[in-house]
DNA sequence: GTCGTTACGGTTGAG
DNA sequence: AACTCAACCGTAACG
């Protein structure tokens, strides 16, 4: 079982980090001795976690299937989601004139937006001004440096997310789909993410790839070598 | 004794 | 580059 290298002792003498989520393989224990019908009473005191945090994350996993945390810090949903970019892209590519009100109101006319989620016209300027970005960079890269930075990214097992520019990949020892409410994650169909990387591996083809294996406080990770796609 | 709920002090990260 | 602030965290305590 992780131990956290930091931390405080509650009252049932088990270690947390105040404000971070307990690791994974605690939230598995959790759900796992729940589903061999322990109670959570008993799991609080036998994990020595409180039981208001027992049934927490039984509630969640029970309503969303998920044992993983929720997206910590960052901001709202952008409304500038691919789409909308893409197609203010296109709007201003056929008519390089066209002002950045009058995209604003095209995406209202042509239906990609209401009036809840129009992105401003300093917005739709500042697309204008960007250069359109690689998706990749839009996966939350601070997962690979921080202590503890791991509860807002989530995996699964077909995806493996691009590291920076170099040959890195990386895949994390728990797997699950990510979300639409998971902001730190760009969505990305299968059909886009095995465009963007190519042809999959196979578990024991990644095994044989593995470069080099790390851990922080909470999680294990494991670095493969592969090629980047064009 | 059990467990749902919530105030609290804390961390995080996109904008 | 530093800052903001709304999201989330687990504990402790209440009922």
């Amino acid at each position: 079982m992780a131990v956290p290298l930091f931390g405080e002792v509650n009252q049932l003498g088990g270690v947390y980090v105040n404000g971070r989520p307990l690791p994974n393989e605690v939230r598995l224990q959790i759900v796992e001795l729940a589903q061999l019908g322990i109670r959570p009473c008993q799991i609080s005191r036998q994990l020595r976690v409180s039981h208001g945090c027992v049934s927490k994350i039984l509630t969640r996993y029970y309503e969303t299937g998920s044992i993983f945390p929720g997206a910590i810090g960052g901001s709202k949903p952008r409304v500038t989601t691919p789409e909308v970019v893409s197609y203010i892209r296109k709007l201003k590519k056929n008519d390089p004139a066209i002002f950045a009100w009058e995209i604003r109101e095209r995406l209202l006319t042509d239906g990609l937006c209401d009036k809840h989620n129009i992105p401003s016209v300093s917005s739709i300027s500042r697309i204008l001004r960007n250069k359109p970005r690689p998706l990749a960079v839009c996966l939350n890269r601070h997962f690979f440096y921080g202590t503890s930075k791991t509860s807002t990214l989530l995996h699964h097992p077909l995806c493996l997310y691009p590291y920076s520019s170099d040959t890195h990949y990386l895949a994390s020892n728990y797997s699950t789909l990510p979300t639409k409410t998971d902001r730190s994650v760009e969505i990305v169909s299968p059909h886009a993410m095995s465009a963007l990387l190519g042809p999959q591996l196979s578990r024991s083809e990644h095994e044989r790839n593995i470069i080099s294996s790390g851990q922080d406080s909470y999680n294990k990770y494991m670095y493969f070598n592969c090629p980047l796609p064009v």
